[in-house]
Order: structure tokens, then C-alpha cells, then sequence
DNA sequence: CCAAAAGTGTTCACCGTACACCCATGT
DNA sequence: ACATGGGTGTACGGTGAACACTTTTGG
């Protein structure tokens, strides 16, 4: 760190999130339709510029997480994604954007913002093809966020932020099955997952929404760390 | 992004870089001895706040590592590491400081800066064992460079950044075993790193500067993915 | 009874580890 | 000759992929 303070130009920072959901069998992240210019009624990422000057950009994150989901943000996975600097990238001014990826269970409501704005879910393909609107460099956002989830869930037990408090193997399964891209077989699953200790707990309940054989519901236990690690095939 | 912009406080973006390299046998990053207040005599990772208003930050930290190595960004390694934006992190004022890790070759000399601040090498160890008086809160920064830099050698080839363009099976070797920590077996790291096409692409030229048997010099390939991994025991 | 989903057991190929062994140099 | 480091061959144990097979429900 270096010590002309003289040189600091005026930018702006800004906080936002690419929040992460499984929805009607597809990769859903929320964004937020645009009021005003620039990109006006087009797509981007919920956030907001450094409110308080003594909010922690992490905080910052975790307020705005809660405020989007209506969520507490305790029990939501949270993390530092990137940080996109490009000069031009809002056209009014210098805008700084610390980025945080969340994922979420595929809530009940598809959620008001705390303030006026609306929020809705938009399949993740749909805003990488092209077929929606995603204003600045939102796209390239996405991507990364995409890229970042697929390879975390291989390594930790991530992938179950995306279920209900209680699901089944199958629940499971599919979310990485609709995150990958990917057929996975549900007999060496099964056996993989319940090889790691203490990631999935048996409630002793039993579901048979699916039809067959009743599958056993767990819940989360205190595991974070896939070990052995679960990969993709390439 | 929101649009509230009447409430943006008055907040300086840094870039930092984590500069670590492999010399004497340690793994070692390169850190500045600050000159003022706050922190002064006390040493902190090489950066400087946002220059240029129409600089990309990814710019601005490559500027920074060529001016502090005197080698062109081109051939080495930069990576975005993380934004640290804890308030009071900086006691003077909000600084919101966007990291870099870089990976570069033990440089022939240690180098002194494009301005006249005066770099070091520092065995990581000791920054992180305190004996070492690190400023702000750039032990966390280290500690978070070095974790990246562990694992990021386990599945891609930037092991080889850390050494000169020509260099023998041994000294990857001795990079690996410092960043780790760990011994390695030479026979198996040697049929290891062969397996991978396009990583090591022989020079037809032998060393004998470790006495024994003369070693293959080797140069880098193309590939930057190590397909499989080479991982740690943990 | 049959379909469908859950869950178990078994086979087989491959990969990482450990280590015996041979090669090529300096002294 | 022998010490030193470079490099190859091989045996063995563990893991992942594929898939046959059994279990438990609904229709």
C-alpha cells in the first residue's frame, strides 16, 4: 500500500450478488429488472453501492443477501466470488463491483425485494444464450459464478444449500445432475455420499413422493469437505 | 447494481500483490518496509492505490508487478486473489484493497522498485510466525496467498512459474516439496509429471550441477491443466 | 402382477504408492 | 570402486465405473 493518497481518483464501489437456486429442474439466478438508465428495463444483478462507511463488505453482502431472500443469512452459503474493475463497465462512472456468489434452497415465494425493486429467478441459460437481457457486464458475472458452483460442490458438501432443511438422496442427486450438466448414476451416488461422514444425517422419516420405494430423508450434519472429493466426468 | 448513488461514502480503492516466490529453499513473498505512519518501519505487501481512472484493475496489478520486478507481465503468473474491505483495516481512512497473487522465478537480484521504495523477499514463515512485523491486515492476506497458491499447484502447471525457463525434473520437484511441505518421491513425481502431454517439453540438454547422474532440462509446454491432478497428502 | 424408484453387492479396470533395480556422471 | 542423483519396471492395495440384483411401495 502505497503512500499518494493524492493520486486517488473518484470510484464508486459496489456490492453485488449472483445468488444461485434450483428451480423447476434448471440452474436459476436471481436478478432484478432495471428502472432507470443505463440498461434501463434490462436484467442485472441485485446490489447496491457501500452503504454505511463502517459496514464490513462481507456484512454489506449478507444485508443485501437478506434483503433479496427474505432469508436470514446465517443459514445461506455466502462467499466472496470476484471483483470486476474494468474501466467502462457502467457508463456514467468508475464503478468498482465486489461480487459474492450465494446459494439458496428453490424458496417457496420467488421473493419481493426488502425495497420496491422486483427480484425473479431467470434460468441461467437463458441469460448466458442471449435470450434475456442482462445489462453491463452481468454475463460475464454469471459465467463465473456458474464455473465457481460447479466446481465447489465437487469438493465440499455445498450442493445440499440447495434443498430443503430435510431431502432425499435423489433431491441431492438431481442438484448436481441440473448443475453439471450431467446423468450421474444413482447407485454409486448413493454409496459416494453416504461413504462421507457426517454430511448427511437419516431423520429415520421415509417420503414416497416420487412413487417406488419410499427413499429415506436426511438432514445436514456438521461436514463441509467432500472427502473423497465427488468430480464430474470432463 | 442499485441506483441510489447520493449515498456512496467516500471510499479508496488499493491493489495489492501477493508476490511469492521459491528462494532458499523456502517459499518467500515479497514485502515493502513502509516509510510513514500508520505502520511505519513495518513491513506490507507492494501495491498503491487505483492510478489511472481508465486503468482495469487487472491492468493496474500488472503494472504494479512489473514495476516492483522489473520483469514484463507477460511471463508470469497474476491472479486475482480477493478484496479485503474490512472498516479500520486502514487506520486513516475506508480502503477497500483488491488482491493479487503472482508466481514468479527466484529473480537473479532482489530487486529494488521502479520508484525508489525498497523490495524484499521474506521467508513466508516468518511473516506468518510474527517474527516478521507485518502491517494492516496483510498476515491474513499471506495466509490466504499461500493456501491459494498450495492448491492451485495441485491441478494446473504453475509450479513451473517458479522456475527459470530451462530447469530439471529436481527443481520442479523442490518447488512442489517447499509449497507443500512435504517430501515427494522422485521416481513417482518423475512418471507423474511425464504422463501429462504438453506440460515439460524436453530441451535435449543435460545438467550435471547436482552431481550424479546428468538431469534432463526441460522446458514449459503448453498445457496449463494438470489432467490428473497432483495432490498433497493431507 | 407389474412398474418404478431405493438401495446393496460384485466385478473389473485403472491409478497411486512403495520400492527394487539399473543408468550415468564426479571423485 | 563408490557415492550420488536420474530414471524405469513392477507388484499391490484402494477407488471409481458399470451393472446385476433385491427391496418396497403404488396401481
Amino acid at each position: 500500500m502505497v503512500e499518494d493518497s493524492w493520486t486517488i481518483p473518484d470510484v464508486a464501489v459496489a456490492v453485488d450478488l449472483a445468488v444461485l437456486t434450483v428451480r423447476d429442474e434448471a440452474l436459476q439466478i436471481m436478478l432484478v429488472e432495471r428502472g432507470i438508465e443505463p440498461y434501463a428495463g434490462m436484467l442485472a444483478l441485485p446490489g447496491g453501492f457501500l452503504f454505511d462507511d463502517a459496514e464490513d463488505i462481507d456484512v454489506a453482502a449478507a444485508r443485501e443477501l437478506s434483503e433479496e431472500t427474505g432469508l436470514t443469512p446465517a443459514v445461506l452459503h455466502l462467499e466472496q466470488l470476484r471483483t470486476y474493475g474494468a474501466p467502462g463497465r457502467d457508463p456514467r462512472r468508475r464503478v468498482i463491483s465486489i461480487c459474492y456468489l450465494a446459494f439458496v434452497p428453490d424458496l417457496p415465494d420467488p421473493v419481493a425485494g426488502g425495497d420496491a425493486r422486483r427480484a425473479a429467478w431467470t434460468p441461467v441459460k437463458k441469460a448466458l444464450e442471449g435470450s434475456a437481457e442482462v445489462a453491463f457486464d452481468h454475463v460475464r458475472i454469471i459465467q463465473d459464478a456458474v464455473e465457481r458452483a460447479r466446481s465447489k460442490i465437487e469438493y465440499t458438501t455445498l450442493a445440499a444449500s440447495f434443498c430443503p432443511a430435510e431431502f432425499t438422496m435423489t433431491d441431492l442427486r438431481r442438484i448436481y445432475e441440473i448443475i453439471w450438466g450431467q446423468q450421474l448414476d444413482p447407485r454409486n451416488f448413493h454409496r459416494k455420499i453416504t461413504s462421507v461422514t457426517d454430511f448427511l444425517v437419516p431423520t429415520g422419516e421415509r417420503t414416497t413422493r416420487y412413487g417406488g420405494r419410499p427413499a429415506a430423508l436426511y438432514r445436514c450434519g456438521p461436514a463441509t469437505l467432500l472427502h473423497p472429493a465427488l468430480l464430474r466426468a470432463r
